[in-house]
Parts: C-alpha cells; sequence; structure tokens
RNA sequence: GGCCCGUUCGUCUAGGGGUUAGGACGCAGGAUUUUCAUUCCUGAAACACGGGUUCGAUUCCCGUACGGGCUGCCA
C-alpha cells in the first residue's frame, strides 16, 4: 500500500463523544496496522461554537486512550500547522481559485434573507427550500448578477459567501470501502457554501483542501458523513485532485442503549453510565458529565469495548490487547449498520480487564481510591489486596466500595448472619479461640485456618459454626475473599481487636 | 417531504444458496467455592415481511415495513 495517512479531525465544541473517541479509535488502528501516520487535526471553524478547554481535553482523551497523535497541535509534524483556525488564509485563497475556474460563485444572500426563503416555502407546504441548480439563477449572486454588479457590491464590501456551483445532470459516485459504490444525482446536491462571510472555510472547503494538502490516504469518519461526500468528491473534482482523492470509509453510528436514536449525553445522564472518555465539567449541571475515566474504567477495556462496537475480528477472541487489535484490524470487517451502545458489555470489559491485571500494576489505582477516603498502606499490603480483590470488583471504586473495612473500622454487621450464627452461649467458646490465635507465632493464612480447624474439632462445632463469624466479625459482611487469607493480612493485632468487638455488638444485637 | 445508508437471538456479532445458523454479554439452571466473586457445564433465545431467481433461499434481486443519517454562513 501507499503511505497511509489517517486524520482524526474533531471540532472543539465540547466533550469529545464516545464515537468519536471510536472514530479515533479505527483510524489510530488502522495507521498502526499500516505502519502509517496517525494526525489530530482540530477544526475549529466556527468560532461561534468554540469552547475553551475542548481542544485540551479531546488531547488528554486521546492520550488517556493510548492514541497518540503522529501529527497535530502540539505533536509537530510537516504538514502544519494542525488548526484550522491558524490556515484561514489558505481557504479563501483556493475558494477564489474556484470561483476564477467557474466551479464558484459569489452569493450575496443574507441568512435573514435565506431564512425568509425557507420559511414561505414552508408555507406554501413545499419540501425544504435547497440553494441549487435549479433556484441558483433567480438568487442574489455572481450567477444572475452581471460582472460590473458583482464587482460593484464587492468594492462596497458587501458581505459574501463562496457557494460550489454543482453541476448539473451529473451522477456522483462516492466509493466507499465500507459500503460500496454510493451514486447520487447532481441535481439533488445543493450548492455548499464553501466559504462563510466571516472568510471562514466552512467544513467541507476545509476539509477537502487539508485531507489534500496534508496528503490524507484514508478518510475513515462516521456515516453522518456519507451524504456530504458527494460534494466532497465534486471538490476533488474542481480542484482538479480526483486522482489524488483519498478513499473513504463511513462508519455505523452508535446508538443509545435503549429506545431510538443514537447515542447522546442525555443518555449518560439519564442512565448514570458514561459516555463520554473523560469528566467534563461545562459549567452548568446539563454541562457535565462524568468520563469512563473517572467512573473506573482501564482505558484498556475502553479500547476493547469500543473496538467491538462496529468491527469484529471474525473469530471468537473477545479480549484484545493493543496490539492485538492492531494486527487484526480491518476496515472490510466493520459492520454496516448503527451499534447500540451496550452498557453490559462495558462492564464485562472492565471486569476481565482488572482481573487480568497485575497485582503490582493495580497498587496505584487502588492506593489512588482508598487516598480518596484518606487512608494508604504500603506496596505490599496493597499488592496482597489487589490479589484477593480483583476478581470482586467491576470498577476501580469497587476496591474501596466492596472492601473499605480493609482500612477503617466495619461500619455495619450484617444483622442476618448475627441473628443465624451468633450463639451467645458460645461466647466463652470464641473468647477462648482468641486465646488461640494470640499464641500463634506465625499468623499466616495457613496456620490461622490450622488453628481454626483445631478449635472446631475440640468444641464439635464446624466451619458454618465458625466462619461466618468470623467473616463478620472482621468485615462486617459475608461477601468478600477468603476468610483466613483476609485475617492473615490485617494481622493478629488487628483480627483479635475486631473480633472482641464484634462479638460484644453481636451479644448485644441478640440481647435486644 | 426529498436523498442516502442499514435490517441474523434482548444486545454485540460470525456465517453464507443445501449448516443441528456459531460465539460473546445479559438471563435461567447446575458444578466448584465455608460467603461473595471468579471459573466451568447446561439451557431458553435470531435470519423483519412479501414477491421473484433457483431443484433449493437466511444467504442473490425487487418491493414493503421498520430503524438510522443528511437536508445550516454546525461539524
Amino acid at each position: 500500500m501507499e503511505n497511509i495517512r489517517v486524520r482524526f479531525a474533531p471540532s472543539p465544541t465540547g466533550a469529545l463523544h464516545i464515537g468519536g473517541v471510536r472514530t479515533a479509535l479505527y483510524n489510530y488502528l488502522f495507521a498502526r496496522k499500516h505502519g502509517g501516520t496517525f494526525i489530530l487535526r482540530i477544526e475549529d471553524t466556527d468560532q461561534t461554537r468554540y469552547i475553551k478547554g475542548a481542544e485540551a481535553y479531546i488531547i488528554e482523551a486521546l492520550e488517556w486512550c493510548g492514541f497518540t497523535p503522529d501529527e497535530g497541535p502540539g505533536f509537530g509534524g510537516d504538514y502544519g500547522p494542525y488548526r484550522q483556525s491558524e490556515r484561514k488564509d489558505m481557504y479563501a485563497a483556493f475558494a477564489q481559485q474556484l470561483v476564477d475556474n467557474g466551479k464558484a460563485y459569489y452569493a450575496f444572500d443574507t441568512p435573514e434573507e435565506l431564512d425568509a426563503i425557507r420559511e414561505a416555502e414552508k408555507e406554501k407546504g413545499n419540501h425544504t427550500f435547497k440553494y441549487d441548480s435549479k433556484v441558483r439563477a433567480t438568487l442574489n449572486n455572481s450567477i444572475r448578477l452581471s460582472a460590473n454588479e458583482v464587482q460593484a457590491k464587492l468594492d462596497a464590501g458587501e458581505p459574501y459567501t463562496i457557494r460550489l456551483k454543482v453541476p448539473e445532470n451529473e451522477e456522483v459516485k462516492v466509493n466507499d470501502l465500507i459500503r460500496g459504490e454510493v451514486i447520487f444525482q447532481s441535481n439533488e446536491l445543493d450548492d455548499k457554501i464553501l466559504l462563510k462571510a466571516d472568510g471562514m472555510p466552512t467544513y467541507h472547503l476545509a476539509n477537502i483542501v487539508d485531507d489534500h494538502a496534508m496528503k490524507i490516504s484514508h478518510v475513515i469518519r462516521g456515516e453522518e458523513w456519507l451524504p456530504s461526500t458527494a460534494h466532497h468528491v465534486l471538490l476533488y473534482q474542481a480542484f482538479g485532485w480526483e486522482n489524488e482523492m483519498p478513499k473513504f470509509a463511513h462508519l455505523p453510528l452508535i446508538l443509545k442503549p435503549t429506545g431510538k436514536g443514537k447515542l447522546s449525553k442525555r443518555d449518560g445522564a439519564k442512565l448514570g453510565i458514561p459516555v463520554f472518555p473523560l469528566s467534563w465539567d461545562g459549567g452548568t449541571p446539563d454541562d457535565s458529565f462524568v468520563g469512563f475515566r473517572e467512573f473506573g474504567f482501564d482505558p484498556g477495556a475502553v479500547r476493547n469495548f469500543l473496538a467491538f462496537l462496529g468491527w469484529n475480528p471474525g473469530t471468537e477472541q473477545e479480549i484484545f490487547s493493543e496490539q492485538e487489535l492492531i494486527d487484526a484490524f480491518s476496515i472490510e470487517k466493520i459492520g454496516k449498520s448503527g451499534a447500540r451502545f451496550d452498557w453490559d458489555k462495558a462492564q464485562w470489559f472492565n471486569q476481565q480487564y482488572i482481573i487480568a491485571s497485575d497485582n503490582k500494576a493495580l497498587v496505584p489505582v487502588i492506593r489512588k481510591e482508598i487516598q480518596k477516603h484518606g487512608h494508604d498502606a504500603s506496596d505490599d499490603f496493597l499488592a496482597a489486596f489487589a490479589e484477593m480483590m480483583k476478581e470482586r470488583v467491576t470498577f476501580y471504586p469497587d476496591f474501596w466500595e466492596n472492601a473499605y473495612y480493609f482500612f477503617e473500622p466495619v461500619k455495619e454487621y450484617d444483622p442476618k448472619t448475627i441473628r443465624k450464627k451468633w450463639k451467645p452461649e458460645r461466647r466463652p467458646l470464641f473468647e477462648q479461640l482468641l486465646e488461640r490465635f494470640d499464641a500463634l507465632e506465625d499468623y499466616t493464612g495457613e496456620n490461622v485456618k490450622a488453628t481454626v480447624e483445631a478449635f472446631m474439632a475440640d468444641n464439635e462445632l464446624k466451619f458454618g459454626d465458625v466462619l461466618p463469624i468470623m467473616r463478620v466479625g472482621v468485615s462486617g459482611t459475608m461477601k468478600g475473599p477468603a476468610v483466613f487469607d483476609m485475617m492473615a493480612l490485617l494481622g493478629k493485632e488487628e483480627v483479635n481487636q475486631r473480633l472482641r468487638k464484634a462479638y460484644d455488638v453481636m451479644d448485644e444485637a441478640h440481647a435486644s
């Protein structure tokens, strides 16, 4: 294959949606797979929608996911600048070139005038007004106006846009790597604005100019762009670049978990699940969201989950490392239909990633979680803790939520267990057990177990009589790791102290 | 409304003219585990509908329905 150069080209208008992250992922995987270049280009041509901080968010999100651009703002590269606002001047020149060639024209219609026409058409019960070859000769533009009139307007500084003059009666063929050949009738296409009155290009112009200038080989983007790709093809032809036109691949959309339509930020809020990679604070409750990162996801799990939303390797393997994803990825395997965002599956992926994590790797993430609650512990303690708990959590915060008692006193004792398992008359026996523990020199899980077994044999008790007491006494709950391991990690002094207190609590519970 | 794209278990999907239509998540049951979780086993669960083409269509073609996208001086 030729030099593979792909770009991810988001608009800094807010938090990067998870669908955008998937688009970035596919671009990234494709580039890596073919030894190509992954480029980040910021499409900030709409100053009215520009949001400060959005670009930084996008970059942080990409890096968290592991998709560091090879070229882009702040990443270097020979085809910069990579922010469209910084490329403003070149777009006007290209638009002008099209006007000079007769491929585009000046249009002096104001937004208000156009709105009025749309409104009038609507009242007449007609379909939406389209600025196209059928009507352009009747509008306020250089098609209808004489050269002198146009020049006069230009000289007078009247604001204008430049529109693409879509040819009549042509078939425009788009070859899509995922959908095959898609044919549009040029008569159905409107004369898209290329250059806005403020001198900024629209997406359509900037996109083509930049993709060409940056030698983009493949455009991998969301399906919402498929209809306008016809215009883009026309633009490549108008510039005489048709032989250097990139190949297109339009990705299926990510749909809502339930109900109709594509996934939106509202879905996250409604269901209490993240739909953004990172948390975002837009200043208002309506524009603030939790991210996958803050929710406690492993970025590898997010990557893996996203990769499978619309793509499948064709094998039965589901868990893929980044390298495996790169090796297995191919555009041909991308599906055609929209994929529903599956929260259950996302959770499963995360759980699998945590289980497969190295205990040492988990130490810093667990430390972060318990520090949120004002605690800390040694690396060794945390590694042992990780080993016991990693099969019992779904998200990172669960390490605290499900096992806080490793770090602070038990808050609540499971009443059901107390009721069923605690026999006040056995209190002396259980006191005696504490003495046996005290006598233990090497307080390991095995030794604790042997001690308990001996205790049971001597007193004709069964596991079911003793272990629930130990478990609830130490952790307060009937859920958790193997008791003996837990006890060994906590240590003799701590355990005995906890048990003594628990005996009192349980006696009290029975008394009342 | 117009244009474009799509449609296999509830969900993500594999498959492809003749298959017991496969896997995963979730769900149900069971085994292991003193608990919980993990793990393992089993089960229920799908080719949208109607016409063609064909000896034979879930698979190819057309239509319908349904879903989705676009239809901005937004991207």
